[in-house]
RNA sequence: GUGGCUGUAGUUCAAUCGGUUAGAGCACUGGAUUGUGGUUCCAGGUGUUGUGGGUUCGAGUCCCAUCAGCCACCCCA
């Protein structure tokens, strides 16, 4: 073990293994279905970023800018980071692209790793995938309906059915103004009684003081005054729209007034998608409405929303209820020849096969028929095809359908024809 | 980043109070059956006990460090 594990996967890190990469391929393949069916595109920004891209959108005061970034200095001391989420990298290529113009819609989605300097635990990993989408250019509470929409119908289209699904807005900077100052006239009646955090809260970031898990702080937030009280007019309304469209959509929610996303550029519209057979890193997935955040990179003044999820918590879900990640792969015909007169012929028949597209195995390293037999059957191909010397003599070929152990011999002109009928 | 638990064949787990050559199932390979796998029987290697130090006549076992995983906090995907 010590020679051959030298080299670890780095600190919460790890590969993805050939017998599990076809349940990433499954939930990419889903997502992009439905990515496909809602009309989104594709967008594939770089792994890194200039550090400054995230501390400007995310926020400086935000864990994950605060201590959870990759950060590293290149050949001409240009600072970076690798990314630690997908939206802030996607709205920066929109404004440099000049994708978005004004008065229409851009739909996109994004798939890939994203980084963050957490410690470990199952479910939360330095390096993870996520998937996400976003819509840029309009304001309209049916778009946030729509990716809220999206998000809910992947999920069932997974077969999880253990989630739920949570809404809530947090207005827009103008409530916030009036909303953070009774925010911060409540809990200072109990500043005693709140955790350092909480404290720190009170002077950085009120909302968060909602959010805060210690039980203490828990019990006191309780009773604190809603965001959903302090709406302004329109923000009210919206968020009011927003939730019409989802009952026409028949899309079940619940409105949690203590959802606070964890970054700063979201506005009014926040949702997330939770594993209830899960208590702890049960976020399947999170996103929101961020009307400010091209302005913020320098863009235009252009509103949008998305969301984004972890592909290991799909995963993890999925496997907690035993749910299909589709088919294993498997070579639809494994080849056994048997004898060195065969050879020439079956290696002919192998070249055919797999130039119609037939997933064809051949190990020319085992000798036996028995043990043939065995790595067809561990291979687990739908059908082990026979080549010795009574085929060649007929010029026939003996096909063993390994499930059900029956066999029989064809011509071999028929072969092909038999293996793209089954 | 804080606190705790754990680390033994490929894998799941044993190994008495610190005692001599570290064991078993599954998996793997070969054979029984040179034209038949998933059943059975037989045989085989499974290893620097995560790594590095220390204590001891003697360490898988005790101590320290380190790495990794897990749990809780925190954070979120």
């Amino acid at each position: 073990m010590s020679k051959a594990n030298l080299y670890k996967a780095p600190r919460g890190t790890f590969d993805i293994l050939p017998g599990q990469s076809y349940k990433w391929q499954w939930i990419t393949e889903k997502f992009r279905e439905i990515a496909s069916v809602f009309n989104y595109r594709e967008i594939v920004t770089p792994i890194f970023e200039v550090v400054d891209l995230f501390e400007r959108s995310v926020g400086s005061t935000t864990d994950i800018v605060e201590k959870e970034m990759y950060i590293f200095t290149d050949r001409k001391d240009r600072v970076f980071a690798l990314r630690p989420e997908g939206t802030a990298p996607v709205v920066r290529s929109t404004i440099e692209n000049h994708l978005q113009k004004d008065g229409n819609i851009s739909k996109l989605f994004y798939l890939g790793p994203m980084f963050r300097y957490d410690r470990p635990q199952k479910g939360r990993y330095r390096q993870f995938y996520q998937y996400g989408i976003e819509l840029i250019g309009s304001r309209h509470p049916y778009n946030d309906a729509e990716v809220i929409w999206f998000a809910d119908m992947f999920v069932r289209n997974l077969g999880i059915k253990d989630f739920c699904l949570e809404i809530n807005s947090i207005g827009c900077p103008k409530c916030s103004i009036e909303y953070d100052k009774v925010l911060v006239s409540f809990f200072s009646k109990y500043k005693p009684d709140l955790c350092p955090d909480c404290h720190n809260r009170i002077a950085t970031n009120p909302k968060r003081l909602l959010d805060c898990k210690v039980s203490k702080c828990r019990t006191i937030a309780k009773d604190a005054p809603l965001i959903l009280d302090y709406l302004d007019q329109e923000c009210d309304y919206h968020f009011k729209n927003v939730c019409s469209y989802l009952d026409y959509l028949n899309i079940k929610y619940d409105i949690n007034p203590f959802i606070v996303r964890g970054l700063d550029y979201y506005n009014r519209t926040a949702f997330e998608i939770t594993d209830t057979s899960r208590k702890t890193q049960n976020a399947l997935l999170g996103g929101g409405r961020y009307d400010g955040l091209f302005a913020t990179l320098g863009g235009s003044d252009t509103p949008a929303i998305g969301f984004a999820g972890g592909f290991e918590r799909l995963i993890g879900a999925m496997e907690q209820n035993n749910l299909c990640f589709g088919n294993e792969p498997a070579p639809d015909a494994y080849l056994i020849i048997i004898g060195d007169r065969a050879v020439p012929e079956g290696l002919k028949l192998i070249m055919e096969l797999r130039d119609k597209g037939i997933k064809t195995e051949y190990n020319i390293e085992k000798n036996s028929l028995k043990a043939q037999m065995k790595a067809a059957a561990n291979s687990k191909a739908r059908y082990a095809l026979m080549l010795g010397d009574d085929e060649i003599d007929t010029k026939t070929i003996t096909i063993k359908d390994l499930d059900k152990g029956i066999q029989n011999t064809y011509p071999q002109e028929y072969l092909i024809t038999f293996l793209i009928k089954s």
